[in-house]
DNA sequence: TGACGAACCATATATTCCCATGATATTACT
DNA sequence: AGTAATATCATGGGAATATATGGTTCGTCA
């Protein structure tokens, strides 16, 4: 069901390697492609990262719509415009330069698992937002009770 | 499953050469013809680009159109009036001078994959497109949630 | 013959593959 | 339970390979 969970935290090496932890693995694994689709996140200065399976998925809802209307053009290059790291041997993918530079990783990669999909952070980054969203939820409980 | 995904970045030389990337370039090559269909995009400062096969996905979507109304007219020449750019035995196409003014492109091209074509940018203008394609559906995103 | 584009060739750079190591966890055995 | 043997995993480095890139030559056509 609940494809990835948990958090892991791993070291990014001077070629940009870093291992997707070996239990999420199998779940990144289709038929056509090894590795995972990355995509700097919408809201949050992270990597939204998810299976090609899921991609196919979306590009059979886009062949039903009109290639040419903009809304689709923005979706699309959203979408397919981020990266495809696909793994080396030992379960390694690496973060291109450009994708490193804009979630300000250095030599560590924070993988947080969301459910369908998991996120990669820059740790400290990370801890910023977990404490934003925990002020948030503890003020909603508050304002409720 | 889909044919172009990524973002690429590469080099223009004074001649206007600029390589394809590798990975895309077996999805540009058909029995008849091995290289992309370009064409200046409607809608932004970019290059419309996919492979001859793709053709044939419009013009059967044309098709089911009336070929008598003013605005299908306009599409067929639009759609097919693009510019044919043939690979060079090292997998690069030659972007013409008018090609490379109307996308303001100088000594860099980016790719970017959008699933059944791609675009070639200015890195620059790509960079204000996407933050503009982001905001949108964030906006999206939030409205539905 | 000169301009142009296409084919050819050479090389720097980037990427992938392969192997080695250490650390940690897991299992087996007494 | 305690300890040894084994397996899994993260990590690092180097070699092999693929790719991107720049330059030169060749042919064609104006």
């Amino acid at each position: 069901m609940s494809d990835f969970i948990g958090r892991y935290l791993n070291k990014v090496d001077k070629k940009g390697r870093v291992s997707v932890p070996a239990i999420w693995r199998p779940n990144l694994i289709g038929k056509d492609f090894a590795g995972i689709i990355a995509q700097s996140s919408l809201s949050e200065q992270a990597i939204d990262a998810y299976p090609k399976d899921y991609l196919d998925l979306l590009q059979n809802k886009l062949d039903l719509n009109d290639p040419l209307l903009e809304e689709n053009e923005y979706e699309s290059t959203v979408i397919f415009g981020g990266a495809i790291l696909s793994f080396d041997n030992e379960g390694r993918v690496v973060l291109s330069e450009s994708l490193r530079s804009e979630i300000k990783i250095n030599s560590e990669a924070l993988f947080v698992g969301m459910g369908r999909r998991f996120r990669i952070w820059n740790p400290q980054i990370f801890d910023d937002y977990l404490s934003r969203a925990k002020l948030h939820m503890d003020k909603r409980r508050k304002i409720k009770s």
